[in-house]
DNA sequence: CTTGATCCTGACCATTTGGTCAAAATGGGG
DNA sequence: CCCCATTTTGACCAAATGGTCAGGATCAAG
């Protein structure tokens, strides 16, 4: 009766379509903010009619509610694997170099938050104010433990977190800029590893 | 005859309602980006009716056209004052200083920016191509001398002026996430200061 | 206080947008 | 190859949006 159906309860076509949306929603809201996209707009991305579109999700919100959640997670995870028992400047330097690769991996991903944020993080204030909140404190407790025994130079923890964030993600959220900057033939990302790598050695050492 | 005007032909309330607007759309551009915002939603913020707005304004990409443009020279201010003579950590110093301060004082210029650069920087590419390129290439050519005769400790100027940039303009483009993260007793802005003051100092000493 | 210039409004218009629906097309298990 | 569930489509709708316009209200120079 039923059509070949996974555990999820999705046909074949329905998890290539569903993927198919969410990269194409990915580009546009990445690119136009959640206000200044359309679904005529990620329905084209996608290769589908708009009604078609809307027979996969339910609305536009569901789309970015969906695109933003699933992101959620990923995004979180280098800071999750700071270590307190790591060799603490290896630990955050790692930690850098992580959010610098998923700035250049997933620089859309990275716009996306950024507009989220920018616009006053409406769909996300709450994960941030809890998860995201929760584990800074932790984080910043083993910072503030490698600082108290002497391990790494003094600084204020949270705006060191605060600090790499915005060092990585500019690459990527500013990533025009960076480019009409840069001369094009030169690799970007490259150097910006080591200027980072650089910059934090410099700070973090007693 | 004609009413009361000044040189630029414009009248009293013609000067007040301008800057009514430019503000309230100030406000909205800022938050929503250009295609996120409506023209209501700014005329409502100025406490204008849409047909009494667009009688200031021919169009609502004349408002958003008026107010980067307006905001382009002041935005690279700071910049500018970057002096060749002067001592060089000082110099980067007192220029991250500034940059934050505009943080604090003007956060939604400072998302105004991020928000047309996220998408794209459709209508300001030429003046960061142009201008700005050029005060970048200018400037590194300033702190490549100072790293050259040995008065600050090696890096990649280019990468260091990326590094000012998103380190201040962090404070008001995800002001939302830093307070949420914050304790909200803390006053963010001077401990941010400290934090960036030890992280130059520690970058720049040779 | 008159008068012409300036300012403001409501009504209006074409287009875009988020979303619906009935019906047609397709797919794949039996 | 049959048949029903799944997928796709075009036509449609109401609301929102950018913008226009004719006429009325207001301002300030003389």
């Amino acid at each position: 009766m039923t059509k070949s159906a996974d555990k999820n309860g999705k046909t074949r076509i329905q998890r290539e379509k569903r993927k198919q949306i969410l990269e194409a929603a990915l580009d546009v809201f990445s690119q136009f903010g959640y206000r200044g996209s359309t679904i005529d707009q990620i329905a084209k991305a996608a290769g589908l009619s708009k009604p078609n579109l809307l027979y996969y999700f339910p609305s536009k919100d569901a789309i970015h509610a969906e695109l933003l959640s699933g992101l959620m997670d990923s995004w979180l995870d280098p800071m999750r694997a700071l270590n307190a028992d790591g060799d603490p400047k290896e630990e955050i330097l790692s930690y850098v170099r992580r959010k610098l690769q998923m700035s250049r991996d997933f620089p859309r991903e990275s716009r996306l938050f950024a507009n989220e944020i920018i616009q006053g993080a409406p769909r996300i204030l709450p994960a941030i104010e809890g998860e995201l909140r929760d584990l800074v404190a932790e984080k910043s407790a083993i910072i503030q433990g490698w600082i108290n025994t002497g391990r790494i130079a003094p600084l204020d923890p949270q705006h060191l977190l605060f600090s790499i964030w915005s060092l990585t993600q500019h690459y990527a959220d500013f990533e025009v800029q960076v480019r009409a900057i840069m001369p094009s033939e030169e690799r970007v990302y490259p150097r910006a590893e080591e200027h980072l790598e650089t910059l934090f050695t410099r700070m973090l050492s007693v």
